[in-house]
DNA sequence: TTATTCCTGTACCGATCGGTAAAATTTTTA
DNA sequence: TAAAAATTTTACCGATCGGTACAGGAATAA
């Protein structure tokens, strides 16, 4: 019983690495089985919905893991130190532009109408939390909503280009403007 | 004679389109010739290589619309008067966030590989073409070059968070932005 | 008008697609 | 240890995949 919970929970970073890596379309269900080392029975015994369960629930456990390492310090540790926390988190994740974010990509295409939700929830999610820690630095509130956003679109935007340009350059040039673009919340403009 | 390339041009936007919509790996044969409405014959005449000369094919018709209305006049405009139109056609051109970039897209998963020169070309030549335009307006190279970057990190995360939240508004907020924080080259800092 | 070239529709290929069924095996529970 | 449940293997399904072959129709050139 124990073991059923324990390797489905572990298949779901090996789905997520292999979505990331061919698309929701482009990864097969076979291609599915030798990345995670399952047969097709076990793969559909773990996830009876399918491709559309395996990657619903990879959509669930990035917005959980993100929850909790990220979402939720910047709504409860001191603002400075939350927001740095989120981008060394967030270099450390995307390992500086060289991953995707699997919510971004399932954006730009057909993908998307079918996990709708989860990706407005991600992001919605997630733009809330960093406009709470700016308010929180002194930000008025309209501003924290709009730096929040920018940033957001900052990264997502990061990962675009420096998958194009092979390069983490852009990544790491972007994060550092964030960084800095972020830091008048608490040193003032 | 006059025919077939007019054809095969004509099939360009058709099959941008459908690429758009379901990304590379999603774009089947079979829907790009319902999209066309060309039968696979007629398609595999136009394009002997298949659905990655179409590809291709797109690619190289989107880089040089872009070339010619956006990149060349970057280069050769009145600076001020280049980057506001550049604003304009891609705000037009995006439908306001509700049509992706396929190069950006294309840049999120494995089709990558397949395409990487056409997309650093996209990119590169876009960067060096607001960077130049940047430097014309009176900013050092360095800012320009990272005001440039900056920039396409911006419209490219702007497409990625406005279909994931389904709403013109970040494109729309971020493009504002980007005329603001471009508008310092020629209005001083 | 004839010959040639260009274009299209149809049928077909083997491979792979997503998904199912059930037997065989392992693991857990009693 | 025996029964029950969880898990994996294997074979298989119809549909669709990307791609090819080719015959016939349509336009163009001679």
């Amino acid at each position: 019983m124990a073991r059923l919970v324990a390797e489905r929970a572990d298949a779901i970073p090996l789905l997520a690495e292999a979505f990331r890596e061919f698309g929701f379309e482009g990864a097969s269900i076979s291609r599915l089985c030798k990345r995670t080392g399952l047969g097709k029975g076990s793969l559909y015994h773990f996830f009876p919905g399918g491709k559309e369960e395996m990657a619903a629930a990879v959509l669930e456990s990035v917005q959980h893991w993100f929850a909790g390492t990220i979402f939720q310090p910047l709504e409860t540790l001191p603002p400075a130190e939350a927001v740095n926390g989120m981008i060394d988190a967030v270099a450390d994740y995307f390992q500086s532009g060289r991953r995707i974010c699997l919510v971004g990509a399932f954006a730009l295409d057909g993908t998307r109408d079918r996990f709708a939700p989860a990706l407005n929830g991600y992001f919605t999610q997630w733009h809330k939390a960093l406009a709470i820690a700016l308010q929180r630095a002194g930000l008025p509130p309209a501003e924290a909503e709009s730096a929040s956003l920018d940033t957001l679109v900052t990264i997502q935007g990061a990962l675009v280009l420096s998958r194009a340009l092979d390069s983490e350059q852009p990544f790491r040039a972007a994060m550092e403007q964030v960084r800095q673009r972020l830091s008048v919340a608490w040193r003032g403009p």
